[in-house]
DNA sequence: TCGCATCCTGACCATATGGTCAATTCAAAG
DNA sequence: CTTTGAATTGACCATATGGTCAGGATGCGA
């Protein structure tokens, strides 16, 4: 028997990494088309194509599940977050975010949704996060913001708003996926599309706050 | 016996109107809370003050129940629609309208949340509202954007991805107002700072399409 | 080959939930 | 007062779901 099995023996470790990383897959897929509430732990099974008993074998319930989801969320999110920084003005630091977000919420829509509803239903199991890790890069994001208007590369608007309105614009993409992709014949966004709504945005937004001359 | 009793004998049509209105303020406010799946009928019934029975002579099935809560909000919001007609200009118009919005955004939070989270789901009951209501409005509108654009009041912008900037900017004070909230110091958001957001809103919109000179 | 810890899973359980129903109350028309 | 149909509701049911467990399979080091 040769060794180039198509099911090659995994080291065990390998085994609980490849499968905790297929049943997240799978939840965070179930848990943005259903919710936490409609999300069942046979659909998320079937999705992975694991029996629903070993589910519970690497998550013990289906909270802590939903709370990985969550969190691996977050770190993408932070991950954008940083494109903020290392930027000289506005242009260079809101563009570069922008592109970031709506990266993410093409490549990353599920993960997106189950934020938002998690969000949306008072944020019961990342609400630490909120008023620690995000709350810190926000008044950090909004001095620098402040920064630059003391500067004069950009208009004064308040700077918290301004955030606000980022997070909003991105992710709608996102989150309203369905209804863009409806609304646009039932067919997702082209590239072209996706870049067109990039530029869109973001040349709407600079041009807004007063970092673009035109 | 004096006619004047605390609780006053109401008309049969009364008491159905009253009961079902009773029924749709808690169900949104559930739904809004815990998503269609995490809702239960013994909750609603809890909120509402009623035995769990008597809202299943009034609305058959959960379905049924969800169905007529996701309508009202479609009626709200068909109602701020309005506003962006019989404007002269994008200022007049698109002004009006994140006005309106705000105004829902702040007023009907929670039914904000469950369009949103009807919408996230993959609309799976109000799918034709998107198709057909929705669609013809926002064609109409894009088009009376095209014609300010062709004339000058304003700068070429994608007029479709325009008015899912203005959705998302302004829906994101009701969907994530828990998180504005906790980064507000754990405090909603005061009427002056109401006032600030929606002066925020639009005038980075507005200036961001070109529509106010200065 | 052996032993052991990890991994797998069908069968099972307690509970929660959507929904039903028959019996009762109540308003108000005749 | 009587009648009639709407309104009310406690008790009940079938099902779905999260979670458990005992026993078997599997890889892997010794």
């Amino acid at each position: 028997m040769s060794m180039s099995e198509n099911i090659r023996p995994l080291r065990r470790n390998a085994i609980r990494q490849q499968n905790e990383t297929l049943i997240l897959q799978a939840a965070e897929k179930v848990f943005a088309e259903a919710g936490f509430g409609g999300a069942t732990m046979q659909l998320i099974a079937d999705v992975a194509g694991l029996p629903k008993a070993n589910l519970h074998y690497y998550f013990a319930t289906k909270e802590e599940l939903y709370r990985c989801v969550v969190e691996n969320i977050f770190e993408i999110w932070l991950q954008a977050a940083a494109s903020f920084d290392n930027a000289s003005g506005p242009v260079e630091g809101i563009g570069a975010y922008i592109d970031a977000k709506m990266e993410i919420s093409r490549r990353h829509a599920d993960g997106s949704k189950v934020w938002a509803s998690e969000v949306m239903h008072g944020a019961p199991v990342i609400q630490d996060y909120l008023e620690n890790t995000l709350r810190e890069w926000t008044t950090g994001r909004a001095a620098l913001i402040q920064n630059w208007i003391d500067d004069g590369k950009m208009k004064p608007v308040d700077p918290e708003h301004l955030l606000y309105m980022l997070w909003a614009t991105t992710q709608h993409y996102a989150d309203f996926g369905h209804q863009i992709e409806t609304l646009n014949g039932g067919r997702p966004l082209s590239d072209t599309q996706w870049r067109a709504a990039k530029e869109n945005v973001k040349a709407i937004i600079l041009r807004g706050i007063g970092a673009l001359r035109d």
